[in-house]
DNA sequence: CTGAAAGCGCTAACAA
DNA sequence: TTGTTAGCGCTTTCAG
């Protein structure tokens, strides 16, 4: 027979009665704070287990003035975009993080004016002890928001309108430079990019890797099609690339997603991938083995980019000032380049 | 100017003061309840506004017994496994619900035994006013205990074990059939399958919709080995197959991620898809479409089924009783089958 | 319609 | 090492 659940909630006050204590001496033991008799603290534990006593993390809460929660935050207009496998990797290294404290995580998608307002509110009403704020696009009022938010802040990637005193970020234009570089070295002389949406700091910074690279190597710089990440918004832009560039001999996409997209309308336009032109996407998502020619790509460490954010979080509020961090990626050959 | 965010809290004491009202009265106010006057009303409303006022969530949840917060667990040994997309769909379809209310979304993903008891802990402790639970597998310890839990649990996928009170679930059953009726249809006439984990209750609901469907088709139900979802068991699954049944023409998988690692063995083993074995798989994954050749395959309404989920519990919570769900699964039919 | 007062369950000075 | 005493900020009877 399993001891039922009592209905009622077993308070602090019933295992310090039982225990035949005071509630503070109570108090200390659950804590395991020090000057607390041995004695004493085994009948408190006695109690605690007799009457299934369980703290009230509210109430704790309300006296401590802590939640005990720290909240993934991601903004976006786009609710789909949650979907993506990444926030699930990165979701998985934070709370693998957290599983070690006592902290719970909420995670808040803010896509609605309603959910931005929710979160807004979430940020100054201290009801968690901590964000993290990821994929804000342009110039995202929650930025400025958190920022002058009393509650510790880490921000996943870096918006473009400042630098935040906190995140962690992977190395995107290294990265980009990384993927162009291969492009040159395999012997394109004629390569273009796709951008992602450039409002973003990963779009950004992927672009610049690409001109970094083409700078170093003395070629044009100067191909570029504008896309926003999506499958869609790839073969579109390849498809203005072929137009504008009918010669071109290599691309950098800033997605696999939009990588995907490009192989399309390559396909399409009668182009042999790797023949005639080279491609490198980035992400290396699940697919990307698997198209055909499977995707040379840019790998970046998700997990762990969730895990460096979490314990930033963990040590800003513990009171520390960790640095910013910078992880890197990692090219991964396949076939299409 | 924006106005600085206040370093203390304001309490509603302040407000009350500031509106020359009482403290019950600025309550009322802010939860507009009836029996204010307008004069009061709106006095209370201007103190808001000039102060800057925000309740104190964790006090109201300590005065009302209600947390404000629901929680999605999910349990299982393999942290990875949440990187899923499947799961970042589920919480999205949850999540849009949510925005609609005053609740916040706590994650919980129970891995290590560290997170079972966290979660336990959780589900005991009135930490949360609802739960939603997913992918137990087996006879998971939580699943007895959520029952007995006197806060409103609805399942996302029903355990082999016993029958929640309430759920929502794909019919995976029915899917299941749907596949491999499209397999007879095309003529495939010894047809195998390549079972998911059958610890859970989506493994063996496939394993079963397969046996319906050739038994109305009095075909042979016999053919079948064991993967566990991924892609490794899948191709090792689809070895084991072809070397006991080397004739087979036809193959229900019962994940896309199997039929991946299948196609690469039936690849390896010389078979052509579709031209001598046709295969269909169970997910609809993003991949899916990109695969040679593209994989026919059961699309499930994941979205929806977080969506569901969140109603219900919304439902329950509110002192209805809800009837479970059983969503519709759709055959999406594309080269490989 | 209005306000006083009594909690919700726990923590943390402080005094003993 | 102990226990007493105030709170934490909000809600909610219950009289008026």
């Amino acid at each position: 027979m399993v001891t039922d659940t009592p209905k009622r909630q077993v308070t602090l006050d019933e295992v310090a009665e039982r225990a035949g204590v005071s509630r503070s001496a109570a108090s200390r033991v659950i804590n395991n704070a020090p000057h607390v008799s041995r004695a004493k603290r085994e009948a408190v534990l006695r109690a605690v287990d007799d009457l299934g006593y369980v703290p009230n993390a509210t109430a704790r809460a309300l006296a401590t003035q802590q939640v005990g929660a720290v909240v993934l935050a991601m903004s976006g207009e786009d609710p789909a975009m949650f979907a993506d496998p990444f926030f699930a990797e990165v979701v998985v290294g934070i709370s693998s993080v957290l599983e070690e404290t006592d902290l719970e995580l909420v995670l808040s998608l803010a896509t609605s004016t309603r959910g931005q307002a929710r979160l807004e509110q979430l940020l100054r009403t201290h009801q968690a002890d901590g964000v993290m704020l990821m994929s804000l696009h342009g110039d995202d009022p929650l930025a400025t928001l958190a920022n002058k938010s009393s509650v510790p802040v880490v921000f996943g990637g870096r918006p473009l309108t400042f630098e935040p005193r906190y995140y962690v970020d992977a190395d995107n234009r290294g990265g980009a430079r990384a993927a162009t570089e291969h492009l040159v070295a395999t012997g394109r002389r004629r390569i273009a990019t796709i951008t992602g949406r450039l409002d973003e700091g990963a779009g950004m910074a992927r672009l610049q890797g690409f001109q970094d690279a083409l700078a170093v190597a003395g070629q044009d710089g100067g191909r570029v099609a504008h896309g926003d990440f999506s499958e869609d918004g790839g073969s579109r832009a390849m498809d203005e690339l072929l137009e504008r560039y009918p010669d071109l001999d290599g691309v950098f996409i800033a997605s696999d997603q939009m990588a995907i997209g490009a192989l399309r309308a390559l396909g399409k336009s009668g182009r042999s991938v790797p023949g005639e032109v080279g491609i490198v996407g980035f992400n290396d998502i699940a697919t990307a083995r698997h198209t055909a020619p499977p995707l040379t790509t840019v790998s970046q460490p998700i997990n762990s980019l969730g895990r460096e954010m979490a314990r930033m979080l963990l040590d800003l509020m513990a009171g520390n000032d960790p640095s910013p961090l910078i992880l890197p990626t990692r090219l991964v050959i396949r076939e299409s380049a």
